[in-house]
DNA sequence: AATTTTGCATGTTCTAAAGCATAATTTTAA
DNA sequence: TTAAAATTATGCTTTAGAACATGCAAAATT
């Protein structure tokens, strides 16, 4: 697909919700200065320490904004699906990144200067709504996320991933198996425990019949009970 | 000290950074929906599942944000000073607080509705950069601390916590005893850890002359080695 | 001042989860 | 297609830190 028809594709099929904020000045402003790039499986868009630059946007594709911690233990922070914009929060601190982005599967992002995003939001009171909110959501989430990861034990940090899956991600058609494909790795780093333990705790999962696993399918069986663990478990 | 003379007092002495954003038509309109309100020590300001309705700037003592967790562990979030303000973010995400707010010490804080606030945003922008400036800094500040307090060993967690409260409170005229006094359990919720725990390992500090305890009054004797530690080990 | 309550310190025991090893399976690359 | 590499699955061992118990000290409360 060329370059304009994915960014009109975007912009009439599911309009973002910034987009409907902007009047056709600063619709044109954003066209002139957008730019389409493509990420490989695994790639990173920006690493930790970077100064920011660019208000990035989620076209197609999934997306994981994580940390390096202690001996390569990674912790995946939040995920991005399309359309979501993400990477601003350090040029709004006046702060380098303290997280990096990579490509979860091959996708397309869009980048705007933050040069461009500031002088808009200087100009459009709906716009700067848009990002405090955002931003007030995600630090609910965090401090959320502090003490579950903290706290809950493993069964239960487990199905908080899971739920934040099928929140995130949703279903394939058959309304059961996650619509994400991902390794067991990547299943532990979100939710901070080992691999080993990841995989022990999703067999586990299995065998009690919450859920099944074929490879990395993993089809949701009782949602319910998987709430349940989350909360208390 | 009577209202007036607390609230002249706060904004002749140490002008926040909010009050020279406001021209004198906003300032006004503050101080005719400014309440002064006093906390006792341990008394709660706010609690989870409220939902916010104001703005509060702390004027004298300490406040600390928490969460209560599995077990009644909590987890303390972030700790507050004259003059900063807190409780504004849940009223942003159109949520109710995920947090609780409490005095740590007798305290003074002021109110304002966040009605008022969210006017004021609407027409001053440089209110607006300055929430999204703190919202930002503190998403950064939580998605860290996911890391730290998941990661890193008790000495680790325990070092970094020293750190916070030299930097969040600093020393007394000795420049070395810390200008905060709280008990264990505190200490604890502070870094993810039993009260046993942060017992056991102030201790440790101690023999090993990085800090010296007395009661708790807790000098830093060796604050570099304090943030070796923190860094690593 | 006496009594109750709360907090601090330290030793001992117990356990959830990490670490490690190995084998089987799947994915990737040549 | 085959070889190499990476990932998944399980069993066994180790350990960091929680949980518990007890004694002492220091505040509150009466």
């Amino acid at each position: 697909m060329s370059i304009k028809s994915t960014l009109e594709k975007v912009i009439s099929e599911d309009l973002a919700e910034i987009w409907s904020l902007l009047n056709s000045e600063e619709k044109r402003r954003i066209l002139d200065n957008f730019e389409i790039h493509n990420f490989k499986k695994n790639q990173i868009i920006y690493a930790e320490k970077d100064d920011p630059v660019y208000l990035w946007c989620l076209l197609k594709g999934k997306v994981k904004l994580y940390k390096d911690g202690i001996g390569g233990r990674q912790q995946i922070l939040r995920l991005y699906r399309p359309i979501q914009y993400f990477g601003y929060r350090a040029y709004f601190a006046h702060e380098p990144y303290v997280s990096s982005a990579s490509a979860f599967e091959p996708s397309t992002v869009g980048s705007l200067p933050m040069e461009v995003v500031k002088n808009m939001i200087d100009n459009n009171r709906d716009l700067a709504w848009f990002f405090i909110r955002e931003l007030s959501k995600n630090l609910g989430g965090s401090d959320t996320k502090i003490v579950t990861l903290t706290q809950k034990h493993i069964r239960g940090r487990l199905a908080e991933a899971l739920i934040l899956l099928i929140d995130n991600y949703g279903f394939e058609e058959d309304g059961k198996t996650l619509k994400i494909y991902m390794a067991r790795e990547d299943v532990a780093n979100l939710s901070n425990m080992t691999t080993s333990n990841a995989i022990r705790t999703l067999s586990a999962f299995a065998q009690e019949r919450i859920i099944t696993v074929d490879g990395r399918r993993i089809k949701i069986v009782d949602e319910a009970k998987l709430r349940q663990i989350s909360k208390f478990g």
